[in-house]
DNA sequence: GTCTATACGAAGATAGAC
DNA sequence: GTCTATCTTCGTATAGAC
């Protein structure tokens, strides 16, 4: 089921660069327009509820882009380690190795809250289901796994914003490399 | 050395919440000059160079609170488990609980980097500093100090991030418990 | 120091020509 | 679908009265 890309989805993806940069209050419509190469009044013809609609579109490609990448790879065959492989392997995609910030982070504010609502917070709760799943397929009891994955999502976030400010991509990539441990080392596998 | 706070210091203190709460380019001056009890005229006499000004103001008081709160207790005597405890009551008063969202990351959007060039860089290297001391004199070597910061302040941010995402302070709450582990286990003592 | 008034451009959005 | 033109509101900033 190949699906030729709309014109609107080309501008999505597109003007996601800008929220990613920028975040939602810096993302104004020029900047938009310009990365999308057109001019400011035809972004509303794809968008007809202006900012808010190119926000939550943006949202949804992000989510239908890192459970492509993240989590799907992590419920496919295979053992756990495998699985995480995989799925690392993703996140260094999603994230552009760390160059990416998340929009996890720049959705939570305020006004970009009452435009997408619920955006930042399902993003958030979709990763952690998806980490949840495979540290109890390792063998994590319930609330271990729960744990482990908000452990997992922690650092993912936090290595974003570190390597950012710092400039230093080899903070996020070493959060990466932390993942195995976190999610599949049990301390008391027989228990 | 008492001093008594001014009326410029107290502005800078009404006004870092906007910062905190909306992120630079969400703090308008209107905001900001509502939070200050002021006319927006008026914030301009306290601040001469405008919104650049505001955020570098708030960037400072932000460093120089952290520094008290959390940096200087790191320094204090006491056993490294008591220093980072005090360290620790000083994070959770800093982040008010996981409530606040941090500068670092607020700051590290390209518009705010070119009004406060080095702020948000500067914050995160002066954290990374005091915990990379701690970890020195719980007896970690240099190279396992360094990255043991590198975790504790990734542990954090992320936290915070996890948590506003998530409306659960406890994100924030199981971060800040898990800093002892990472800044003072050490699992061969006698190497 | 704080206010009112004001200027000026940017941001968000719409109408209508092509 | 994309453009030019236009509108309104907001954001930033200054001048000057009190």
């Amino acid at each position: 089921m190949l699906k030729r890309k709309s014109a609107r989805e080309d501008a999505v993806a597109a003007i996601a660069r800008v929220f990613l940069d920028h975040g939602y209050e810096g993302a104004s419509i020029s900047r938009l327009a310009e990365a999308a190469s057109l001019g400011r009044s035809s972004l509303y013809n794809h968008f007809p509820e202006g900012k808010p609609d190119m926000a939550a579109s943006v949202a949804d490609l992000a989510a239908d882009e890192f459970g492509r990448l993240v989590i799907a790879p992590l419920r496919e065959q295979g053992s756990p380690a495998v699985r995480l492989g995989r799925a690392i392997a993703g996140l260094e995609q999603f994230y552009h190795g760390g160059a990416n910030s998340c929009l996890i982070d720049h959705f939570s504010v305020p006004d970009a809250v009452e435009a997408t609502p619920g955006a930042a917070h399902g993003m958030a709760e979709a990763a952690l289901a998806g980490f949840e799943t495979l540290a109890v397929s390792a063998g994590a009891k319930p609330a271990s796994a729960r744990a482990r994955a908000e452990r997992a999502l922690v650092e993912l976030q936090g290595g974003l914003i570190v390597s950012r400010a710092l400039g230093r991509k080899s903070v996020f990539k070493n959060a990466l490399a932390r993942l195995p441990s976190i999610l599949l080392d049990l301390p008391d596998p027989g228990r």
